[in-house]
DNA sequence: CTTTCTTGTGAAATCGTTTTCTCAAAGTTC
DNA sequence: GAACTTTGAGAAAACGATTTCACAAGAAAG
């Protein structure tokens, strides 16, 4: 006797009580075969048929085992992401949108995160493929050449966010990042500032940190000033490094006027730091943000910053890895607007 | 002629080039039976065997077709994860540590949000079962019985976030809303308020949000204050939800001298309205917020609020997930300790 | 009335693993 | 040294769907 049951009517139940599709195609009367192509929308099968099928599989509460469907048909529906951390709104929020567009195209998503190491990124790249995704959403253009070349030789569809460089994906969905640096560049010259610093993200292994920082240091090179002179600091996006970073330049001599945060996290780092030092923002020093997170409309004074619309590239990726399905088009890039946000947290240079 | 095609080493690839676990065989030199023990652990392989398989497989690059194992062995190690949205700090960050230790545990993670909405969840439950999850995490203990008893039906086990209460599920980590709740209530009473407020966020679907309240009316009925005259607004998290509520809350008369909000987003919103008009914090009214995100520290004053270890809450649902494979242990609830953080944001009632 | 398309159907191969059988070789025990 | 365990390894059977192939039966064309 084995673990199977069978009962009166001739169908054969696995234990767990789960139905298959030779459950459905017995009630129906007819084979496998026949029933797999009712519910898979192949028009080939009789009226009567059909709809016998239907009902049986109804009635029974069939619901098609995936992992069987995957491995014949090579088809997942399935869509992998890897992101730095969710711990960071401008992701979570992009994941957000992303989820919600693809829950609603019928596909499904895995998540991963490489904390910023490209290394790791790696790694959860194979183990997506190995669970079957046909399309993976990573951020930033920057990545393992192994990595891309490993998926690319997989066949997975390789989508860029928060870019606009395809390199060696096949999609980019995202900004120019040095535009928008140096967008915060003459916006401050604008104000006349002449001793500009930055605080911004860690460069390596992440070209969207790079990109800001070269795009703003351009923007002053291009307006008359000498990048040498504009103090940098890299650090990881987290408040205390905010706080500290501004510490250190408001120990430089001369002190800038005005300061460029790689984002809005580190610029509200900064902002707290000269509230708990007299230092009056923008009266002694300007200080600019980047995301447009809530945050920064909490923080007094409130930042200004550049706004990035992160839901609206998550939804886009979704969109993009849809059309694949069908329309396979070549490299595809959809840059999105990013807009200076003004707020309370600049003003022109001191005199 | 095959769509595959022969190398020079006699192995055959899939035209996608992907390394399946015959290649890994081939190059070892011993059968795909034993290939496949090496690497699922069973030592009943030859050391010099098992070494020559290991090396091949790490030199190939080897990942197992998760869909294959699932079919055959039954059990994909997919985990389910329906959350409200990502688009909230306290749900990313428990999502975050759910992953990483998923992750680290061989696990993987589909995730899909509910916007508050428990017929959506039941939606969504549905499709993560298709997709043929072990376990499924959600947050709270209120959910529609169809999709409770549907997932029961289904064998597949679930574990509640953010509460205490399993009621119809298998597991749950979280913590007691209704005693934080209390606690806020006891803090407030201790500072001598006697005119309390509450911005309650939407109670209707939601659990938490319903016993934050009512262990704080308890509570304040506790200490001899009848909850008839606590004002209490509902609002979704949201921060011009805050504003809006404390505006109203500051047109009644008397007002309020301390306002007890169910999220620190709503407290964010309650400190922007009245720091803009002239409101003192905590001279006029104390805010207490919950949650404890980073904003808590960031606005000004700093919020009062309760700290509550969401990463850790899905770093610890992950765990209990892995357990299940092993030790199918009965109801099991683990309850992670909430604390009040006193910042600024509250002092002692005017007099 | 044959021949040639359609059309609908079922049998069987297939996807890439894991797992059960089967069996040979090498130890053990008397 | 014969009879029994143990051990290690391969061949082949699952797992549950999809999809190819083969083939009837009926329709259309000559």
């Amino acid at each position: 006797m084995s673990s199977e049951e069978t009962s009166s009517d001739g169908s054969t139940r696995s234990p767990a009580g789960v139905v298959r599709l030779r459950d459905v195609a017995l009630r129906a009367g007819c084979s496998v075969a026949t029933a797999s192509r009712v519910l898979n929308g192949n028009n080939k099968v009789g009226k009567a048929e059909r709809e016998r099928v239907l009902a049986a599989a109804t009635q029974l509460g069939y619901v098609p085992n995936s992992s069987a469907r995957a491995l014949r048909s090579q088809s997942t529906r399935l869509v992998g992401a890897i992101i730095p951390t969710l711990d960071h709104a401008i992701y979570a929020k992009m994941v957000d949108g992303l989820q919600e567009q693809l829950s609603a195209l019928g596909m499904s998503l895995i998540i991963n995160t490489s904390e910023y190491d490209l290394e790791r990124e790696k790694t959860q790249a194979r183990i997506l493929v190995g669970r079957g995704v046909e399309s993976i959403v990573l951020v930033g253009t920057e990545h393992d050449p192994d990595t891309t070349r490993y998926l690319r030789d997989a066949g997975v569809r390789q989508i860029y966010t928060y870019t606009c460089v395809v390199d060696g994906g096949d999609a980019a969905v995202g900004f120019d990042n040095s535009a928008a640096g140096r967008m915060i560049a003459n916006y401050l010259r604008d104000l006349n500032h002449e001793r500009i610093a930055m605080i911004a993200g860690v460069t390596k292994g992440n070209d969207r940190a790079r990109l800001r920082r070269d795009g703003f240091l351009e923007g002053l090179e291009a307006s008359g000033l000498s990048a040498q002179d504009v103090f940098v600091i890299e650090a990881p996006y987290k408040i205390e490094n905010g706080i500290h970073a501004m510490q250190s330049l408001m120990q430089t001599y001369p002190r800038p006027t005005a300061v460029f945060c790689g984002s809005d996290i580190l610029a509200a780092g900064a902002v707290k730091y000269c509230n708990s030092h007299g230092i009056r923002i923008p009266g002694d020093v300007s200080i600019v943000g980047f995301d447009d997170l809530e945050i920064a409309e909490l923080v007094d004074p409130s930042l200004t910053t550049v706004h990035v619309p992160a839901k609206q590239m998550g939804e886009h990726a979704a969109r993009m890895l849809s059309k694949t399905l069908s329309e396979k088009s070549g490299h595809d890039v959809h840059e999105l607007q990013t807009r200076l946000i003004v707020r309370e947290s600049t003003g022109p240079a001191p005199a």
